[in-house]
DNA sequence: TTATACTATACAACTAGACAAATATTACAC
DNA sequence: GTGTAATATTTGTCTAGTTGTATAGTATAA
């Protein structure tokens, strides 16, 4: 899907640090070799996209001397419009939650290690989205150990919130024992539930929570629309 | 009559032949060409196979140059104290940092308050690359208070590592006071140096770090490949 | 008929390396 | 200091190889 060839972004680039004044009229550019190390790319395309700015008038290049700078541009790509997203705190106290469906079933093995459980234990799993401003932010789900819990579903029912329903299965308190994140491209299930477009950027989250004695009561998988969601940590 | 397509048992194949390890990460493939012959069939059916592979994340083609043996994702612990080197080698990677610019110039706004400087004051800017065994993991701008540490410029240079220079700038120790982190998807230049196609899904994230008297000292900014890299935050 | 799997060919885009030509820098004689 | 030769650096050019993409054709099974 990269329509844009390589020596055209570079020539972009380049044209783009005269326009913004990085380098001024008569000033040396980078040597060629140079260019290709900062772009991580062979020294060919560098001249590929240094010809095309000599042929607009843009630079004027002198065998063994260098590179210099012309002209200033007449006219230069602006960058894309920033968007603002709306900022999400991480510590899961997101308003709004649409549960989607409340199942009890055999764990697979991802959730039993996380959970510290023997292969064939049953778990009870939420499924639900995050919701702000009436908005879906995130698709989650949520992985208790049966044995342990085993009136969750109850109490997620009632209260939709994790950190309410534990506390009625007697979980006073709990500690995020990990999380890992990555990026991801939104599978079509996904997009649908948070109105993206196939492949748009997802952030996906993987976490453990456990009680005050380290035991392991949540298994949490979350993807959040990218586009929507900038989790920030605070560490204080 | 074997229904299986023939680019599936070539596919079958060359996997086999990395899980067993006849081919290493970061090891080049024989050519389309070389593997069309060795199988007897037209260039297209090796890279049919080829692109099934790639989606997989098994291997990693570049134009021009060949087709790789790809790297398990690399994990990344972000936290209060996380040290970039150790963190990968912890991980049984090789680490490594490219230079691919270091510059001084006036800090624009988002810098100036995260570093609380007054608008106008001069800012060193290191950009580079982030490595795990020769791959491009991260994408990374940092951002340091001039007037701070006037002489940083020349110890990133000397030890490429923002720890070490800090620490030759007179900056024992320092923390992660805030991270924030979103999904994106990689623009042109983002994606010729991570190696990316264009929109693919990155992890973008934003931090400050500061002394041990909570005063900032650097400003980050990194894309990380999100299919190379998992984020992994631990509390303690 | 229609879709599929594969073949065949051609060209574009990029990498890789080598060497030539022009220029800049340095060392040294005077 | 000045001029000159030697050396290093930088752009220009060439050849070759590799992946990406587009178009057209063929055999086969549903």
């Amino acid at each position: 899907m990269s329509k844009t060839p390589v020596w055209k972004s570079i020539a972009l680039s380049l044209t783009s640090d005269i326009a913004e004044g990085r380098y001024n009229t008569g000033d040396q550019l980078p040597t060629e070799a140079q260019l290709a190390a900062q772009h991580g790319v062979n020294r060919h395309t560098v001249r590929r996209a240094l010809s095309d700015m000599a042929e607009q008038g843009l630079v004027h290049p002198r065998r063994g001397a260098g590179v210099f700078v012309a002209a200033r541009p007449t006219d230069y790509p602006i960058g894309k419009r920033v968007r603002y997203h709306k900022s999400i705190s991480a510590s899961g106290k997101i308003p709004g939650k649409k549960i989607l469906s409340l199942t009890t079933r055999v764990a697979d093995d991802s959730e039993a290690e996380a959970l510290q459980l023997t292969p064939g234990d049953t778990v009870h799993v939420y499924d639900g989205l995050s919701l702000a401003d009436g908005q879906p932010i995130g698709l989650f789900q949520s992985v208790f150990p049966a044995e342990r819990l085993p009136d969750i579903l109850d109490a997620l029912s009632d209260t939709q919130s994790v950190t309410r329903a534990l506390q009625r299965c007697g979980v006073e308190d709990y500690t995020r024992v990990s999380t890992r994140l990555t990026a991801r491209a939104a599978t079509p299930t996904q997009a649908l539930h948070l109105h993206l477009t196939e492949g748009a950027p997802v952030l996906f989250s993987v976490g453990v929570n456990a009680d005050t004695t380290g035991i392991p009561v949540e298994y949490g998988r979350t993807v959040f629309a990218g586009e929507r969601v900038t989790l920030t940590m605070n560490e204080d």
